[in-house]
DNA sequence: TGAGAAATAGACAGGCCAGTCTGTCTGCCG
DNA sequence: CGGCAGACAGACTGGCCTGTCTATTTCTCA
């Protein structure tokens, strides 16, 4: 853990000074992605705003379809670790693990950077009928990974039902995401957080056939 | 009510045959609009499958945003109203009304023109950064339109903090939906109806300082 | 210092897209 | 039957977008 708070848009933040053209280039068209879309950004723009030339880009990128398979790669990168750095923190209890998840999301939508979930969106623009096969497998990776992380956090929890938590905990996780970025209240991780930790309780008595 | 169950995306569903030209475009557009994306879906395509010339779709819809926030304000009306019969129906109960909206959505989930969330994907293509102030507001108002017909049926069961809960409801809402586009389960709707009963429960005693 | 790799600037082709315009046809109503 | 409104068909313009290409400059490092 460093000594810097991580958010979910992390490498948004820090200002665009010397890096690497390749690593400008994809922090350029991190921030031009979640600020508006990515059908709307056209190539000429990343490279203009990362001030790179267009070869340049297309020896890094040998297509806009590689750049956002890239940006969306790292996307999930960072998302998870930061997920995973969080839900291991040795102090935390097993029930514990799975709020860490509402923390890490509450310290997002604070920053400005926050723009909402990049695979949410993604799925938006590039949906079953795109055809962009690539695209939509980082996608559904993407949700099969979340799952399986908050599946095998709920799992040692010896819920009866824990298929079911794991279906509610992940909703609370995506519709957290989809309030936050629709309404600006401050209130929402944390109110999703306490519902969660509801569910996580009850899940562990029965499941309302009392 | 009508004897035949209406679902999330209505409109989709039945044939386009010989109606009115304004309503074939509308029909077209909102089927495309949704399995592709609005971006990624021109004019021409839309004039050609619906089968109308292109004078005949500009005298009707004088640009393309303007088809866009018919288009959205449509889903809005349908969604909206579909949702207030539901919660309506004099047989339920206060907490019933509330949770009505989860049969709703599991209704939506199962029909083949569920394509998720046209709002939540409208916010996707048209974020706040996009200048299309139009198009925003229509979103916008929507999200207040669920808050608001949401908080109505929770704030007659008298609970503790209503507006949290009203938030965690909110929240589930969307995250069903998001989760129904992202994976294919049945039982994300079922679960969240659930989890939404647990809070309306718990919400009336105290929450979580006993 | 000197050579090769990498980056820069910017022109260019081909395709798509929104929106305009011209002309023809159909169908309704007096 | 005649006329007119509305729909149809499709060409066309100007602009933007992806991706290619050329020619020049800068950086690295040996």
């Amino acid at each position: 853990m460093s000594d810097v708070a991580m958010t979910f848009d992390d490498l948004d933040d820090q200002p665009l000074s010397a890096l690497a053209p390749k690593e400008r280039i994809l922090k350029t068209a991190s921030a031009l992605f979640g600020r508006l879309s990515i059908h709307t950004v056209g190539i000429d723009r990343i490279i203009a705003e990362s001030g790179v030339a267009k070869m340049t880009f297309y020896k890094h990128f040998p297509s806009k379809a590689n750049l956002i398979a890239t940006y969306l790669r790292q996307k999930n990168d960072m998302w998870l670790e930061m997920l995973s750095a969080a839900t291991d923190a040795p102090s935390l209890s097993p029930p514990e693990r799975v709020l860490a998840v509402f923390d890490v999301l509450g310290g997002s939508f604070g920053t400005p950077s926050f723009r909402g979930c990049p695979f949410v969106k993604g799925m938006a623009e590039f949906g079953p009928d795109a055809n962009s096969p690539e695209i939509q497998s980082i996608i559904s990776s993407y949700f099969d990974s979340l799952h399986n992380l908050v599946a095998s956090l709920v799992g040692p929890l010896g819920l009866i039902d824990p298929e079911k938590t794991v279906v509610q905990i992940l909703s609370l996780v995506q519709g957290s995401i989809v309030m936050a970025q629709a309404t600006s209240n401050p209130a929402i991780a944390a109110a999703n957080r306490e519902a969660a930790g509801l569910l996580l309780e009850v899940g562990r008595k029965a499941s309302l056939h009392p």
